[in-house]
DNA sequence: CTGTTAGCGCTTTCAA
DNA sequence: TTGAAAGCGCTAACAG
């Protein structure tokens, strides 16, 4: 006897053809029920689960989905991977997890491809694609789906990263800033991911909106690291004009102006106001007033419809293809306060 | 023509059959030099990858290898992540991650078995299993390599948890420190990982060295989460007899305790000292003493060791069955200093 | 409602 | 060194 049961042992000790046991076992309809139920349990008896390799040969269908993001020890990042873990498993699907990690990963990836031949659908967590990587994409022929960034003609799930940056902001002018630095990314990493370009445009339609004028020197970069974050702050706070109040494009470079003020011996908010993006568990710890984004819900609301485009319960595709999620200011400590010192 | 190049095109282009195109492509032996050029450069031409599925069918590998993990969201686990999907990459391999979640998720696994039929190997990463999981394991057939525990027959990358945690307290005891508490994982939880049990052991190795009586009071649980250790630690300082240092058997939970310090208006390590295990990137941020494990390389270690047993490189699995990484005490000024207050 | 039969696109003998 | 041919274990017409 085999080490483990095919689909014939299943037809012969079931007394049916194997097209039937691959029916039964599928739940597909004109199935006598007392059919299947013979079959059910002559699968259950010897353990038997099809081959999904057979299948999918057979069928032309995966039931895999790949996922891609640029990091995967991140919070966002494994925010986002486990929701979708979750979400796929239970409709019953795979998860193919490519993690870029550095830029020759990148390259490599886009070149090879290694998604080819093997997923039903694609997800894409905050990266910045060129348009060569859109068209790579585009060639594998599958769904796709956006976490993070929006592009037309694709699915998307996403915040509104200018327009929350701006409320960060908006909150500081409110409590009376006028020299507020900013701290991000860097636009042309080679790793480029969706925020830098975005939050930092909010920053600047708050500034411009409140009349102030656009200080080049104020905007520092920060690489969304705590490290980078930090030595950005140094920068700032050496200046003869420093900055009353900070905004950080992340809360893990937040976390690095936090420490750096402390080294100074600088207090938030009565020496500098200091605001993240994110809110991470973190966050709450450090006492940081944080732009909060539902990492959870974005990526349980792109997998959801990326499963009904694939299993075409075309609906998935005509609704919405771009959902924008709220976003929500959290108030804490590192803002409020007292107004800047002048 | 084919949307896609099948293997049938690329033998058509190259003037050979399919079973040359097949060895050519893999790099097998016995191809002419002449012949392999030439099939190359008709598979280059008709952009052409093998179908994985046809492959894993006919062949019976799937050059996959399946991770599970208890978590994905938590720092030592996206390291382990991050650290294996790069390994396999490199070989080839690809990763199906299955992440457990919550009990419900686990004991769903464990039944399913969803890694049925579909790895090559097994990568368990810090999961206590109890005796009929392994036996489900086993009974995949497959390679399994465990991170993070260790066990008879099975191939193994871990530290030495007992003695670490010794070490730590060690360290807490060399400082003059006699009323020592414990915060530390929950040994019954049903998602139960390996640290709680081992660490809580070294614990009380150090202090029965030291002639401490242990007292189980000091001995508080705090889930491995922020939240947790903050209330353990208000549980500890709220005794007449407060421990004048504190091991936390991971770096979040000694956040936590650090947190409830603040609000309490102590000071480390003034008032307690605190140490805690991981060393996070956040340890430094926070001027945390902590045990440093490398995770990276026990993630690599194991993963390489799994993938040689796969490839039937036997010598994977003869030596060295169970590898055991050393770790080493990081500094900081959580505990340096003056010794306790007595 | 069920069975027969032809593939799915490869890998792997076996022979040449 | 290469080719022919037989599967791998399913799914999907098609027929009944």
């Amino acid at each position: 006897m085999a080490l483990v049961a095919s689909i014939e042992d299943v037809a012969r000790q079931a007394g049916v053809s194997i097209a039937t046991v691959s029916r039964a076992l599928r739940g597909l309809p004109d199935v006598a029920a007392a059919t299947r139920d013979r079959v059910l349990s002559a699968a259950s008896d010897l353990n038997y689960v099809a081959s999904p390799f057979a299948a999918r040969l057979a069928s032309g269908r995966t039931t895999t989905v790949g996922l891609v993001v640029p990091f995967v020890n991140r919070w966002f990042f494994a925010e986002v991977i486990a929701t979708v873990e979750t979400a796929l498993r239970r409709a019953g699907f795979d998860l193919l997890l490519y993690n870029l990690g550095d830029e020759q990963g990148r390259t490599r990836f886009f070149d090879v491809m290694p998604m080819r031949k093997r997923v039903d659908g694609v997800l894409i967590a905050s990266l910045v694609l060129d348009e060569a990587e859109f068209s790579a994409l585009t060639e594998l022929n599958r769904p796709v789906g956006l976490l993070g960034l929006v592009r037309e003609g694709f699915l998307s799930a996403a915040i509104d990263d200018i327009a929350s940056a701006r409320a960060a902001v908006d909150h500081l002018v409110a409590l009376g800033h006028r020299r507020i630095g900013l701290i991000g990314g860097d636009t042309d990493d080679p790793m480029r991911f969706t925020p830098p370009l975005r939050r930092r445009d909010g920053y600047r339609d708050a500034l411009e909106a409140a009349g102030v004028e656009l200080e080049p020197d104020l905007e520092q970069l920060g690489y969304f690291t705590v490290e980078g974050g930090g030595d950005a702050a140094r920068r700032l706070l050496a200046r003869s004009d420093p900055p009353t109040a900070i905004f950080a494009e992340s809360d893990e470079m937040a976390y690095g102006v936090l420490r750096e003020m402390r080294h100074l011996g600088l207090r938030a908010p009565d020496d500098v106001a200091v605001i993240g993006f994110d809110d991470q568990p973190f966050a709450d710890l450090m006492d940081l007033t944080t732009v909060r984004q539902p990492v959870a819900d974005q990526a349980l609301d792109i997998t959801t419809r990326l499963l009904a485009v694939i299993s075409e319960t075309e609906d998935g595709l005509m609704r919405d293809p771009a959902v924008v999620l709220p976003t929500e200011l959290v108030l804490r400590a590192s803002t409020e306060g007292t107004g800047p010192r002048q």
